[in-house]
DNA sequence: GCGCTTGTTATACAATCGTTCAACAAGAAG
DNA sequence: CTTCTTGTTGAACGATTGTATAACAAGCGC
């Protein structure tokens, strides 16, 4: 009875929707490594150990690719924001973690950010997602105006609070020497105290 | 008496300097027009008008001509806060100036962010010359709190001032249409008020 | 077990990338 | 006018870019 010869397999079959997660994935990677002069076929789909032909098979092209990380990108940001149960405190603590796992994501908002007014695709994406997320981010702002019996510029204050926020990021994506995480969430406190008074209890 | 057939001269000899400079200005429109992914020998050599082989000739790599705009970039920067007469008033109005001619400056920065972290020799001015910025806002607040009779916490003060100008004008290179410059002159004030006192007289 | 769909690979392609280098000539020095 | 320095050109280099395409095979339905 001799060994059956089964030669191992030379891939796996994968649904689509799961490849094009990989392959989102894969470009995160190497957004965050080395910015968008790394987001390359090659080096994409080395990540993801794949072969060079199957991101124009899944996107149709590379710009879409890119596009369909910063939908991820900001579907996650607009979810920690409209599904925070604690408050306008967790929302904070979750943009601003300890520890160094956050450096891939900012290093990814940086490389998306330079690209957005580059790439139609991207711009588009955009203008219609940021909408939604400054929706949700004065909404949290009217919940705690609520809370401290405030009754400030809503809309003044988001831009504030969302350019302050961006501002930090932008800080501490290129050098996070700079700007501790701590530095961070106590600036967006000082921030709300300003604009809504101190907490009443 | 026959016409010499005087050629006209295939090339024009500048002092190194000028010449520097010429290609410093050419890299900085294609950083503008396109971002990082723009910033190619070929594109700036046209732009400039001018061959191939001068960028390396000049500055050795194409990287240390993306070095040498930023130090010119934040050098601009730090003169425009350091040189302002008029207080953080002017400073202010130069940070957010009517009009699309801003556009430019911003859309460079947003491409040499993205580059900081990814180009040794650009971290490397980046430290050093940000830590000037950053002395001369701190400067510039401590003289506003002179001014309103309060002692803020001018470190921290400095942090938020800085990181809430990074983020409107990060909000303004992706994409203008979000927030005027009006309403970012009006944001740093808002800020400078709540964290100083709203003016004496 | 067999055929078929289609996800996957691998090659080919022209275009462009950054850099090197030898030849050229502009313009000051004599 | 002649000589020399050196700023400048332009071709060439191998490597890498994004995309198109044909051959391949994994794995489901029968």
């Amino acid at each position: 009875m001799m060994a059956t010869p089964k030669t191992k397999p030379r891939f796996r079959r994968v649904a689509p929707d799961q490849r094009r997660e990989l392959l989102i994935a894969a470009g995160m990677a190497c957004l965050a490594k080395g910015g968008i002069l790394d987001f390359t076929i090659d080096r994409i789909c080395a990540e993801a150990q794949v072969s060079r032909g199957l991101i124009t098979h899944h996107f149709g092209a590379k710009d879409n690719l890119l596009a369909a990380i910063y939908e991820t990108m900001i579907g996650q940001l607009i979810s920690s924001v409209e599904g925070n149960v604690s408050g306008i405190g967790g929302i904070i603590d979750g943009m601003f973690p300890d520890g160094p796992e956050q450096r891939e994501t900012l290093r990814i908002w940086l490389a998306l950010w330079g690209e957005i007014a580059n790439t139609p695709a991207l711009l588009k994406a955009h203008r219609k997602q940021y909408a939604r997320y400054r929706a949700a981010v004065e909404n949290a702002l009217g919940e705690l105006a609520r809370q401290r019996k405030r009754q400030p510029d809503i809309n003044q204050a988001a831009i504030m609070f969302i350019s302050l926020v961006d501002g930090l990021w932008l800080e501490r994506s290129i050098d996070p020497r700079q700007i501790s995480a701590e530095d961070a969430r106590a600036a967006c406190w000082r921030l709300l105290d300003l604009l809504f008074g101190p907490p009443l209890s």
